[in-house]
DNA sequence: AGCACGCCGACT
DNA sequence: GTCGGCGTGCTC
């Protein structure tokens, strides 16, 4: 048996930052790493005319190139290979996702080792008072470093640079202090710098009713093992208390536990929720945390030694050293999806890589993905339920109110606007949920029917009164407000339509007395405001919040007792055949904010269309009713998840060539599948649903198939047909596998 | 994707 | 004269 080559090696292949989905293949470097040449290995190589860090992904005798081609890498930058897991889940999410794998590794790994960084060694510094120091000595007018000293008294093992900054305190201060001898750093074994000994848990689990019991010894019976589970448990049924008593005994056996959360979901609340209940090391993966920091929270997963690890999508990537589990809050929520570049789901990411360790996952939701649902009703996830909330009241159904002729002001119809007051005058908080921010949708001119239209995308502009203008919320263009109409010259413009600027405005003179926090992207662009407001609002003052999807999802609104949903109408006869499932997901949650304490809650909901059949079978019976009609319906017109698709975009300036290109693109395609016999259809081209975005038009070619291998043959044939087309290279064009959205 | 090369127009 | 617009081609 011949045994596979470590060193020396001939050819490396490596992959590289590009769009290209192929390796390339250097000479090794006169020095070799400690671990010799092995796949896995970061190296900086020449290439054209600039230097990039690569990953080498297999050693080879030959080439197909001749030598003298062959240039050298430049130097090993690691003395051992990346983690093996870490390894796999990249390759496997190129392949999938039919993305360049150099690409794919580049944009997985941290910001500091794709820049040629050294890993930081398995070190890490403590800083604790010198064992010789004075018990109190004396700081003068030096109050910073009198902090530090009295930080440090707290923690006589010491403590890491980062928690001492996080505290605000400077190197500066530190410095110092080690100047005059009060400090000393030590450098200890990353490994082993984990908590001190004692207990698992800082702060006892709670008492669990039977259902959660349940549900925990079902995932208890396979700790060790693949399996994939869909909780579905209603808003406040208490899911999160189950993962963490799974993350319990999880971390009782020395494994590791992955949380994915929605891109909203990682506040400092969930973190805290996580750190009060355990000893171990709790780290989160957030947009705020420096480069340095990103490194240390992956190399602390690599190394075992972060024991919990929190974070949005891209948390995914993270390397684990000895995983236990995965969970995946929220799992049916759009932000799991990346939307560029490499198209990858997390959620669809943590089944496959709980599939590669033998592990468990947990997706929970309120109102689970067709995807998920599909499966677990398949008998392919343990389908786990969670149906009774931890308040004394079931969730409150959905009340349809008509909206067609009748008179409204700032969008609310009468009988909603006598509910706000009963309920206002009931002490009780009131939440008016509209799904467009801005004061309305259309500024139009009442004697010739012409509407402020954006220049640059098929979309009429919103009209924003603080400050005024006229915005397009598809591209980045404003204008200020015309004074006539430019067609006719009538002085009649008016607003149609309401928004949250709107909706605020007409309720603020229906209730002058009564504080309204208006929350959107608008109201809380400012830093903390949106944090300050939630606090004000948790106080319990009656109010009204009126606000976006940014105050559906996830937080916690005990004092309000009505809803209201000033239009359920947004995904009803939408084109994207995921409208619905949206939408209803989006009306449960927003119902789910009312009466989570000690009241009851009322869900107004208006719409135009009360008789709507899935509108109706969601107020009467609810989302989990209503999902499985949907997925019926998929499973009938063979739509996703009860088929597979893809889909190409095509977009440029120029209309001609994103034409031709798709075209070409789609009959190339159709060729391929007629002449291999492969049974998946190609749709299109056809313009997408706003063709003209930022002076771009865009179209798309679906491709669609019953099975998975299918597919994956047709975009396989269809990137590499792109890839090798001189005109692909002129038009922007993507290859989305699963797409979410077809927008 | 970068990046260089190359070929045209409008400036100190 | 040259600065710089972006089309084209290449990267082991």
């Amino acid at each position: 048996m011949p045994t596979p080559a470590v060193s020396p090696a001939s050819i490396l292949r490596v992959a590289l930052p590009s769009p290209l989905r192929r390796l390339f293949d250097y000479l090794p470097a006169a020095r070799a790493p400690s671990c010799g040449w092995q796949p896995g290995l970061r190296v900086r190589v020449p290439f054209g005319h600039r230097e990039v860090v690569g990953v080498v992904i297999e050693l080879a005798d030959t080439s197909e190139l001749s030598h003298d081609k062959l240039r050298a890498v430049s130097e090993a930058l690691d003395d051992t290979p990346l983690p093996a897991d870490w390894q796999w889940l990249c390759r496997f999410a190129a392949r999938y996702y039919q993305h360049s794998l150099g690409d794919t590794l580049h944009h997985a790994l941290p910001a500091r080792l794709r820049q040629g960084f050294p890993m930081a060694g398995r070190t890490h510094t403590l800083w604790r008072r010198h064992p010789g120091a004075p018990e109190a000595p004396d700081f003068g007018r030096a109050t910073r470093q009198a902090e530090l000293w009295a930080l440090l008294g707290q923690h006589p093992g010491g403590l890491p640079t980062r928690a001492i900054t996080a505290h605000g305190l400077t190197h500066d201060v530190l410095n110092r202090l080690l100047h005059k001898g009060l400090v000393e750093r030590r450098e200890v074994e990353t490994a082993t710098a984990g908590p001190a000994g004692g207990s698992l848990l800082a702060t006892p689990a709670l008492p669990l009713n039977q259902e959660q019991s349940d549900v925990l010894a079902a995932l208890h019976e396979k700790l060790a093992e693949f399996h994939p589970c869909l909780l579905e448990g209603v808003t406040g049924s208490g899911k999160t208390e189950v993962y963490l008593q799974l993350i319990e005994a999880v971390a009782a056996k020395g494994q590791q536990a992955l949380v994915l959360v929605p891109e909203i979901g990682l506040t400092p609340q969930t973190l805290a929720r996580f750190r009060q209940r355990f000893n171990v090391a709790v780290l989160a993966l957030h947009s705020a945390l420096t480069d340095a920091e990103r490194l240390d929270v992956w190399e602390a997963a690599a190394s075992g030694r972060a024991r919990i690890i929190i974070g949005t999508r891209s948390a995914i990537f993270t390397p684990l050293a000895n995983p236990g589990a995965i969970i995946v809050d929220e799992e049916h929520d759009g932000s799991y999806k990346q939307q560029d570049g490499l198209r990858y789901h997390a959620r669809d990411l943590a089944v496959a890589r709980a599939h590669y360790h033998g592990i468990p996952v947990v997706l929970g939701s309120a109102t689970p993905s067709l995807e998920s649902l599909h499966q677990a009703l398949g008998g392919h996830y343990r389908h786990l339920h969670l149906t009774r909330r931890a308040s004394r009241h079931p969730p409150a159904r959905l009340e349809l109110i008509d909206l067609r002729h009748r008179r409204r002001q700032g969008g609310l119809l009468p009988d909603a606007i006598k509910a706000v007051k009963a309920t206002l005058d009931a002490g009780k908080q009131v939440l008016v949920f509209i799904n467009r921010r801005g004061f309305a949708p259309t500024l139009a001119c009442h004697a010739c029917g012409w509407m402020a239209e954006c220049h640059q995308c098929d979309a009429r502009m919103t009209l924003h009164r603080a400050p005024p203008l006229l915005a397009c919320h598809h591209c980045d263009s404003r204008r200020g407000l015309p004074d006539a109409c430019p067609d006719c010259q009538s002085g009649d413009l008016r607003a149609l339509g309401s928004g949250t600027e709107r909706s605020e405005e007409t309720l603020q003179t229906l209730f002058p007395e009564t504080v309204i926090h208006r929350i959107d992207r608008d109201s809380t662009r400012r830093k903390d405001s949106f944090e300050q407001a939630l606090r004000e609002i948790q106080r319990g003052e009656p109010c009204l919040l009126v606000g976006t999807q940014m105050l559906a999802k996830g937080h916690h609104l005990p004092h309000v007792t009505l809803v209201v949903v000033v239009n359920a109408d947004g995904g009803l006869y939408a084109a994207d055949f995921r409208a619905m499932e949206h939408n209803a997901q989006l009306l449960e949650q927003v119902a789910g904010r009312a009466g989570r304490a000690a009241d009851p809650g009322r869900v107004l909901v208006q719409t135009l269309h009360p008789d709507d059949p899935h509108l109706t079978l969601l107020a009467e019976r609810g989302y989990g009713a209503l999902a499985r009609e949907l997925l019926q319906e998929r499973r009938l017109a063979g739509l996703p998840p009860c088929g597979f698709m893809a889909l190409l975009r095509v977009e440029s300036p120029n209309a001609q060539a994103a034409t031709a290109l798709a075209r070409n693109a789609a009959a190339a395609l159709g060729d391929w599948l007629a002449q291999t016999a492969t049974r998946a259809r190609c749709l299109g081209p056809v313009p997408a649903p706003m063709e003209r975005r930022q002076n771009r038009y865009h179209l798309h070619v679906m491709i669609s198939a019953e099975r998975r291998s299918r597919l994956h043959a047709a975009a396989s044939f269809l990137a590499r047909w792109l890839e090798a087309s001189p005109e692909a290279r002129r038009v922007r064009w993507s290859l989305d596998i699963d797409p979410q959205t077809l927008a």
